[in-house]
Order: structure tokens, then C-alpha cells, then sequence
DNA sequence: GCCGCCCGGGCAATCGTTTTACCATCTTCG
DNA sequence: CGAAGATGGTAAAACGATTGCCCGGGCGGC
């Protein structure tokens, strides 16, 4: 193929004016009629810079490590197209890894060994991803943390959390709900912590006193929804409502809701936090906080990209707002 | 950080011993000490090869690219979370690409112009994909097309599309339906073609004839689906079931049904091509014919990996075979 | 005692860009 | 007429790994 030596023979100029004009290096001092000869050779001989020439001497790959715990989820689906839809603004790449409790990560860790990515953006980094965060580390490539992170020293961006759980449950008790469940994610994950003090505060400006029993684990997906919703059900009696921290699990819980034999939003009512496409095609649709999820992408690569300081950072994506998004899974008791 | 040269030299050897070291070279003759303290200062030093340096030499970039024209579908998780799964299990990493009708796909040619990639996995190629794809071609990176395509010089993988509608489509007729639609993807795309070709044959074969108005279009997403089934009942009359080329749609359709006030399977009923996760979790459960999303992206990936003839080939992936998963959206009419 | 072979490695070119430094002509101006 | 800018470039050293080929010395065989 066509390489900037290519170009440069057959424009009669070095190599040296050919790069400076791919990369518009404004100290280049060309006249026209040379500019205008090297961009139409570009043009005829379709020539592309070598990626990893490039970035072997520039180091910089353009691409960026987004690593998730599940690729299937449809609320991390809207992530990842974020992501990509943000990098690519930015004339960067995703590349896609997956870390789930039993995945080995041994691809992350060559990217982020081999200098392959520029940046890393992590979902729920788990105890196997320790390797490859401390190369992250020593390599000073930029990493941020998607709403929860164990690592003290990379920027963490998070969604408001516990404004989102407070706004769900504070439409169920406008509904005149009293005895409002919550089902975490995993509550031992600060941002579902976060959730819960939302759900607390609500209940408790309301002058209602949750009862311990009101909480149950919903996870991020839907079996893990329908059974959290089932167990939740089981040990805590009197309960009129639930709000989910997720939006997947919700429509698990949905499900078990129905094959109970109760009716929503008639017997049942049901908030849940971020919101889905698929949330509005659910019978009943869901009723759910809208939460920022492509906007905590785009940010991910921003913050990535303009590398500011390595310093830990919580930076909170507020834009655009939370908003209560009224279908119909929530009524009155 | 380490280079490979910082190895060679702590170890007393020249880089290509070091080299041949970290690539398991065979043909390499070292002695066990020697070996042996190479591999602990690499330990030691937290050496990785440098991706570029490396791809600049090998021309290998162990990067695939995949194309899509939709990254938020459940059913293209399912292909991206497979692809990239069998990428991590040959050592590759997957880059995504978004591929809309809107979308410029400069980022896309970049990656192939600049090699990259060293392979390209597309799905729904459309016109503004040609330049990368001629590009491709010129560079002979090998690319695959996932189940429709307007290149005529590379495989094509498809699952059984035909017989999956008809599988559909029979099960439905086993239950006593006579009157059975059927709702595209796009009947321009091959593939859709192929699930009509399999719906008319189970018709046919039961003696049906169908009209042309038992056909509608449903799309690729929710909000296609419901469109589509509502545009298709309100000019077929007295159909009672249908069957849809896409579970997501399926979904649209099945909200928009339930809120025409229609109860299913009681008053009509539903099957759908392709399983996801989410089939289960709507009520009623969706019955749909179960294909290998995972495994047509696994051999996508391998297709690519082993580089047979760039000719023109058309594999059907067949394994795992389709399998009617019977829920609840389907039932005697 | 000499030849050839195997063992354990070393040499150096190469991949394609980027970038700093520098240089040869012309103009222009005093 | 000489010096100081412009003008329009050039030269060459990296960046880090790969790989085909070469090489010295010890050892066995004849």
C-alpha cells in the first residue's frame, strides 16, 4: 500500500512535508501549488497513515479500553453506545472488554501493558481487574470508573443516585403509598448505598419508618430481578410498592410480580431507577427515573481525553436531569 | 517503561533472544538458566510488548473491527458480547463501530486505511460503508458480512433464516392458526426474504395460500414493531397470529396488541425470530424460535481469524440448531 | 588431527511516522 | 552592497519489536 514515502516520491517533496500536511502542523510554511499536489496524491493513491507507525512513535493509539462486567445488558448497551458514539466524536475507537466474576482478564491487561489503549474506562472493576488497574497505574494511562470503583486514585463519575431513588420513591408516596420496598443492585456497592439513603430520605421526610425487611437484592439483570423481587415479597408483608435500582431487574421482578397473580399497577406498584427503551414496551410499561446514562459515557471519554489531573475526583453527571418518566407501573394503592 | 531492550539487557542477552522468549518461538535454542531468567525479569519488570511497535513489524494489530447499525439492540448484544468473547478466546480485541443510515463511517475507514484492524466484521453494510469496503478490499483485510450484504467478494454468514420463520410459522399452524402474518425486517434485506421464503412454505405445506396483505414490516426495533403490527392489522383482517422476523420487534408488537385490547394468546398470537433474554421477562413470555446469535458472531470471528479464501462463500451456521422456545404469546386461536 | 554438527545465542535491517533542527535561496531594506 | 528576514522546504534520529541469517566454540566420529 501507499505509505508516506509514496506520496512523497511522487510529489518530489520529503516525508517530513507529507505528515505535516496529514496532520496540519500549522508551522508548515508549503506553497499552494505543493500543498495542493501532496493532497491529491493522498487522494489518488487513497493513502492513510499507518496506525501503528503512528502510534509507535507518537504514542497515542486513539483508542480507548471500555471494560464491563456484562456486554448484554440493555441498560449497559446504552453505555457502550455512548461511549462509542463519544469517542468517536473525539476521532477515537472503543474497544470492548468484559470482566465478568469469572472472566480472566488477561486481554485487558495486554492492552493496557502493550500501550494498545490511551485510556481505560471501567464498569465494576472487580478483584481480577487488580493487575491490570496497578500496569494502568504505572503506566499513567488515564483511567475512570463508572459509578462504583474499589480503586482510590482514578477519577470516579457517578450518576446522581440518590436524588434518582428519592424522586422514584417519592412519586409512590404522592400516590399515597405508605410500605415502599427497595431493591438494591447489590448493596454493598456505595452507588447502590447511595440509592438507598434515597429511598430512606424520601420515606423519612414522608414521616415514614422503613422496616429492615423492606430491602431486598434485585442485582442488574432479569433473573436476578425476579428472584430478588420474590424473596423481597416473601419476608416483607404489607408492602403496596417497590422501587428497583435498575431498570433490567425491574422488568424481572415485572414478571414474578405478575405470575404471583398480582396486578399492576392496581395491586402493585413499581418505580424503577434509569431508563430503557424497552421500559416503555413492557405491560405494563415501566414507570421510571430517566438517569443520564449516554451523557456518563460521553463524560467517561471527555475526562479521559482532556486528561486533567490523576487525582481522585467524584465527578457527578447531572445534565440532563433526572426525570420521573409516568407509564404505567406505578398507581395508587 | 520496560522495552524489551531494558530485558535484554538486565538478562546479559540481545532483544531477540528476549523476543523469541516472549512469542514461544520453537526454533529458539536457550539454555534453561538462560530462559529462565529471562522470564523473571519480565515478572520482575512488568514487561508487555508494545502493541504498536509490534504491529508495525508483524503487520498484525490483533484488533477486529465490528460494524453495526445499531449497538443498543439486545439482539446485537447478544452478537457483540459473542464476538467479543471469541475474540478474547484467540487473544483478538474487538472495536466497535456504529454503522447508522446517518452516520459518517469516517472513523470506520480511518481504522481499516490505517490498518488497524485485521479484520472487519459488518453488519448491514450500508452505501456510506462502500468506501471502507472498497478500501478493505484494496487492503485485502479480510472482512465477513453477518447475515446480509451488498458485497459480492466476501462470506457471508447467515443462520438458517428460512427455516427458522418456518418453524414459526408451523408451530402456529400446529395450534390451529390458518391466518397467519408476517412481519419483515426489511423485505429488501436478503435475509428477511429468506424468513418470508419459510413462512410461505409452512403455509403452503399446510395448504394455506397467504395473501399478499398478511405481510408487514416490522423493522429492527420496539418502536418499529409496534408501527408495524398496527399498520399490518389494520388493512389484513382476520388474521389471529403472526409471526415476527424479530424478537425486539416482536415486543413492540406484542404492547401495541395489548393496547389495540387484544389479549394474547387468547385473541392472537405471537412468535418470534431469535430468543433473547428479555423474551421470558415480558407477559406474556414471548414463544420464539431460539438461533445462534453467539455462535454466528463466534464464527464470524473465526472465519476471519483463519483466513481461508477471500472468495465469495456463503456459511450457514447451524449449530447450535434453532429451537422453538415455547412460552406463552402463542396458543390455539 | 581434522571435519562437521549442534548448541546457544548475536547482528542488523526493517516496519512507517513524527519531529527537531537546520539550510539554501530570494527579497527587502537601509 | 550587505545583512536580515521570509520562503519553502530537507535530513535524520528516534519509537520498539521481529526475524532471517550468521557465528564461535565444544564435541564426537573417523
Amino acid at each position: 500500500m501507499a505509505t508516506m514515502a509514496t506520496i512523497a516520491r511522487a510529489a518530489g517533496v520529503s516525508p517530513s512535508v507529507v505528515s505535516r500536511i496529514v496532520n496540519s502542523d500549522e508551522s508548515l510554511r508549503v506553497s499552494k501549488a505543493t500543498r495542493k499536489r501532496v493532497e491529491e496524491l493522498i487522494r489518488e493513491l487513497d493513502y492513510a497513515p499507518h496506525a501503528a507507525a503512528r502510534s509507535l512513535r507518537s504514542s497515542k493509539t486513539g483508542n480507548l479500553a471500555l471494560v464491563m462486567h456484562d456486554l448484554d445488558s440493555p441498560v449497559n448497551a446504552e453505555i457502550i453506545s455512548g461511549a462509542q458514539r463519544a469517542a468517536a466524536r473525539k476521532g477515537m475507537a472503543i474497544i470492548l472488554g468484559e470482566a465478568s466474576r469469572s472472566g480472566d482478564c488477561s486481554l485487558v491487561e495486554d492492552l493496557i501493558g502493550g500501550g494498545g489503549v490511551d485510556g481505560l474506562i471501567l464498569q465494576g472493576a472487580n478483584t481480577q481487574m487488580d493487575r491490570a488497574l496497578s500496569r494502568a497505574a504505572r503506566r499513567r494511562i488515564p483511567t475512570v470508573h463508572l459509578q462504583s470503583s474499589y480503586a482510590e486514585d482514578s477519577p470516579l463519575i457517578v450518576i446522581e443516585n440518590e436524588a434518582a431513588a428519592r424522586i422514584a420513591t417519592e412519586h409512590l408516596i404522592r400516590l399515597g403509598h405508605r410500605r415502599i420496598g427497595f431493591l438494591h443492585v447489590d448493596s454493598h456497592l456505595p452507588f447502590s448505598q447511595e440509592r438507598e439513603d434515597g429511598w430512606k430520605i424520601a420515606l423519612s421526610d414522608a414521616g415514614i419508618q422503613p422496616e429492615l425487611s423492606w430491602q431486598g437484592t434485585g442485582g442488574w439483570d432479569f433473573f436476578d430481578g425476579a428472584a430478588g423481587i420474590e424473596k423481597l415479597l416473601a419476608s416483607a408483608h404489607g408492602l403496596t410498592a417497590v422501587v428497583s435500582s435498575n431498570v433490567i431487574s425491574a422488568i424481572g421482578a415485572l414478571s414474578k410480580i405478575c405470575d404471583m397473580g398480582m396486578r399492576v399497577p392496581q395491586d402493585f406498584s413499581l418505580v424503577a431507577v434509569h431508563d430503557s427503551k424497552i421500559a416503555k414496551y413492557t405491560r405494563p410499561a415501566i414507570t421510571t427515573v430517566r438517569t443520564p446514562l449516554e451523557r456518563l459515557a460521553e463524560v467517561a471519554v471527555d475526562v479521559i481525553c482532556s486528561r486533567v489531573e490523576p487525582v481522585r475526583r467524584r465527578i457527578v453527571v447531572s445534565e440532563p436531569g433526572l426525570k420521573l418518566v409516568d407509564r404505567m407501573s406505578a398507581g395508587p394503592p
